[in-house]
RNA sequence: GGCGCCAUAGCCAAGUGGUAAGGCAGAGGACUGCAAAUCCUUUAUUCUCCAGUUCAAAUCUGGAUGGCGCCUCCA
């Protein structure tokens, strides 16, 4: 069964049949280099992170490119604000973007390029335009002839003189229509610039994308993606300025994320109504991010807010306790002497088969994350149920089931990144720290056997005050940190 | 003005022609010294409304209402 992708261009689900067997090429658009990312941004990150992830799960070899628009009105404007030069600020906030992104466990990209380290690509790109008739130069600036590519507007489904009547574009003196755009920008005094064959002047909005995906994946590559709001005017003029220029199509499927929204309302920069990812991950572990953003098919709109969050950060926390179940049950097995026991193991291992199967289908279904999430929540309360079960005895009988189990976690875990604990930085204070427990538990072990319920009680109530839950099993006592900050 | 998307339980959210997944919250039960965790049962005769197509519709068609987005930088 072939993974099947909602295709923008054409608004339909389609075959994944890629350039090259067995290969993906994937390009994404990067952020902007003049702040730091919040929320809406982070979505492209993590949802087409994981779906990266899951084309390398289906045994694709993926390339996959993202770039950095370091040069910029913006970024110009807020080196001025901040006395500083644009490099520095891109710097700055580059380092920044990773910290975060990084934090999100978003897998770098095989290629992060920098606009201003292709400039050379993007002038001859930008020459072979105006040499195939396509653009124009005015003044120092050079501008797509948009009625002169037929296409123009079959992405975002529009016709040009519709959008002629109602377009809120600067009508540049010179521009041959209000929407021709500008591959070219001549400089201003002050500004940063490269020099052209037009003059002094720095590359147009769009043409970085064009230029450097080409370079690093070639004409015709599998999969570009960005959030929605790039459709137009961002990807329908990369379509006609590479497709003007190569001859060939440009990218055989569109993938397009919905919008963040605070109260339903679209979360903007312009609008002011952003959360930034750092503030976020000062509130909430980078994996409830995750769960919470792949909680919502990533067409769709997705919601904001902390309460969200904290349903999110239950809901992960009971795929977490279904994990350290696993986890602890099987270190248990294989130090045990006893042979073990468990009933049924071939149902269940029919079970957890067909479980990993329906998240296969869920994914294989335009990278349908909600419903895959289901699948890992049956698997969950298929394990729980198996080991919990009055006649299951660890042991060395059930070592291999239970490596079967953590095996098919470490699977799920591969493709949305958030299923294992990832784990924490300073082992030697997690060391001190489970020595401290197994102390406190002991005694509180002999209160118990003495029924001293009181003491018993007392223990747990304060260990519950500083963010420890003790649970006592029948296969002794287990403790976790309910602070929900971090794994 | 043009183009497009969405509407499913208290909340979140899958499901695109065959009789409503999953999570959170709630209720009852089992287990437990008591808890916690877990398991079992339970919570939408019904998918915004109206009309139509069909043996059959949450799913298709037409219309209405409400919400959102793009058309300017935005993920």
């Amino acid at each position: 069964m072939p993974v099947k992708i909602f295709n923008s261009l054409t608004k339909k689900k389609e075959d994944l049949i890629t350039r090259e067997p067995g290969k993906v090429s994937m390009y994404v658009c990067g952020p902007t280099t003049y702040n730091y990312i919040h929320l809406g941004n982070a979505r492209p990150l993590v949802v087409f992170d994981t779906i990266r992830r899951y084309l390398k799960y289906r045994g694709y070899q993926v390339t996959y490119i993202q770039n950095f628009t370091d040069i910029d009105d913006k970024i110009i404007n807020r080196a001025r604000e901040e006395g500083e030069t644009p490099q520095k600020i891109a710097e700055k906030y580059i380092r920044a973007y990773f910290e975060d992104a990084d934090a999100l466990h978003v897998l770098r990209a095989d290629v992060h390029p920098k606009v201003t380290e292709h400039i050379d690509e993007i002038i001859s790109m930008v020459q072979g335009i105006i040499d195939k008739g396509l653009a124009y130069e005015v003044n120092g600036n050079v501008y797509f002839d948009v009625r002169k590519f037929s296409g123009y507007g079959r992405l975002s489904g529009r016709e040009l003189d519709d959008m002629k009547a109602g377009a809120r574009v600067d009508v540049d003196e010179g521009k041959h229509d209000p929407l021709d755009f500008a591959l070219w920008k001549a400089a201003k005094p002050g500004e940063p610039s490269w020099t052209s064959p037009w003059g002094n002047g720095r590359p147009g909005w769009h043409i970085e994308c064009s230029a450097m995906s080409l370079k690093y994946l070639g004409p015709g590559f599998d999969i570009h993606g960005g959030g929605a709001d790039l459709i137009f005017p961002h990807h329908e003029n990369e379509i006609a300025q590479t497709e003007a220029y190569t001859g060939q199509p440009f990218v055989r499927y569109w993938l397009h994320n919905g919008f963040i929204t605070v109260n339903e309302e679209k979360m903007s920069k312009s609008l002011g109504n952003f959360f930034l990812v750092r503030d976020i991950l000062a509130k909430f572990s980078p994996d409830v991010v995750r769960f919470y953003l792949l909680s919502t098919h990533y067409r769709n709109p997705l919601d904001f807010d902390d309460e969200k969050l904290h349903v999110a950060e239950k809901s992960l926390e009971r795929i977490r306790t279904s994990f350290r179940l696993a986890e602890s049950t099987l270190t248990a097995s294989e130090k045990s002497s006893n042979q073990g026991q468990a009933e049924h193991i071939e149902e269940f291992t029919q079970k957890i088969n067909q479980i990993k199967n329906a998240f296969i289908e869920a994914m294989d279904d335009d990278f349908n994350t909600s419903l895959a999430l289901a699948a890992v929540f049956d698997f969950c309360r298929e394990i729980n149920g198996f080991i919990n079960d009055s006649n299951f005895i660890p042991g060395k009988n059930v070592v291999p089931v239970l490596r079967n189990i953590l095996g098919i976690f470490e699977e799920f875990h591969s493709v949305l990144g958030m299923v294992k604990p990832h784990q924490d930085e300073g082992t030697r204070e997690q060391g001190m720290e489970e020595q401290l427990m197994e102390i406190i538990i002991g005694i509180r072990q002999e209160a118990r056997k003495k029924k001293d319920w009181a003491t018993a009680d007392a223990i747990r109530d304060q260990l519950k005050q500083i963010g420890i839950l003790l649970e006592d099993t029948p296969h002794g006592v287990r403790w976790k940190k309910i602070d929900g900050l971090h794994e």
